[in-house]
DNA sequence: TTAATATTCGAACCCAAATTCGAAAATTAA
DNA sequence: TTAATTTTCGAATTTGGGTTCGAATATTAA
């Protein structure tokens, strides 16, 4: 038995549980963060915090998974709205930017957290790393395709890649300060980088 | 008493537990490393890793100031060798590049490793990070040089650094192969994303 | 060869933090 | 109101991993 309201309070404490990890993690990073600390800032006892999930590691998963199913299906249904791949690309580029903006805390979680995770004990990849997959995928044709078009420089497609993303993720998440970067800011940072993009 | 040759050795056997810990951060991580497996790289039991670094995190300490310093001194006697500060910015580049072509590793834990340091317990800034220190200073200071001169594009200096920063971490960092760049490779995507550097 | 010193390491020790237990409290169903 | 179920958590328990101890072993000095 479990009534359709309690599902709805059990997800809620569950969404309580997994700001709070963020929060921790943010401040301690994510072999620093305790369980202690997670269930402070949720205001629950520790011992609850495995009533909703099964290890500290589900919990962290379950971000990963819930963060980049978020950004897959933000991107997903615009992705094939533009003739121009260029236009494309940075319309998705405006969209990422768009969620991260609206919580940085997340989304510094998702690029950054999964660079060493001694998580992969686990069996099979995670949900998240296929949406990550497909994510990079869609972007790599959305480059074949303008670079074909000329409408990006004719470079290894790899390696422009690794160069956009490491702009990107430049812009949002180097320095100290850590402003969250306006819309125009940020397109004019792309576009200036990538080329004459709005301009023709 | 210690003999000129008893110190060399010493100081062999303390890079070669370094490199070790160097290693085992690779696979694990910063927070993941543990001494067994640093002791285990370093063909060293784990209790005479204490005899050469008084703790773990000494070690990582020790690897940084030694990074740094070397990026520091690589830099500094060429900054000024340039008219062109946009030229005096390329080679720094390029000279980190080369730096970071010859061992990987240990550029990828400079770099990334202090973001999330529950390591600021210590007392003072550490050496290290006075280095870092003024790398960025004369980075920022050939930056503005340049704007002055119409060599990069005009905007907030803090956001160009951040934007420069990404792209180079991104060619060296970001991807799953993590093959070495071609000094050619690196200065054609740089000058490229930057400007046209070379082309005059 | 012997004494002093430097180096190594297996075996504790210790502690922080993850996880589990068992029982209370709260909520829902009857 | 009472029984069943769900939720909470304080108090163990366990575990992994950093650090220390004390005794060997190796090296150097005399």
């Amino acid at each position: 038995m479990i009534s359709d309201r309690q599902a709805k309070e059990r997800e809620i404490r569950k969404e309580q549980i997994l700001e709070s990890a963020l929060k921790a993690f943010k401040t301690s990073g994510l072999e620093g963060t305790t369980m202690d600390e997670i269930a402070k800032h949720a205001d629950f006892g520790k011992a609850t915090l495995y009533y909703y999930f099964s290890s500290k590691e589900e919990i962290f998963i379950e971000l990963l998974n819930r963060g980049w199913k978020t950004i897959w299906e933000s991107i997903e249904p615009v992705i094939h709205d533009n003739d121009k791949p260029k236009d494309a690309f940075i319309n998705a580029l405006n969209i990422i930017g768009g969620l991260v903006r609206n919580n940085q805390s997340l989304f510094e979680f998702l690029f950054t957290a999964p660079q060493k995770s001694p998580t992969d004990l686990s069996e099979g990849k995670p949900v998240w790393k296929s949406y990550q997959t497909k994510m990079y995928g869609v972007f790599q044709g959305l480059i074949e395709e303008g670079m074909a078009k000329n409408e990006f420089p004719k470079m290894r497609t790899d390696l422009l890649m690794r160069a956009i993303g490491g702009l990107f993720h430049g812009l949002f998440f180097l320095g100290d300060e850590k402003k969250p970067m306006s819309r125009e800011t940020m397109e004019e940072f792309i576009t200036t980088f990538i080329g004459n993009y709005g301009t023709s």
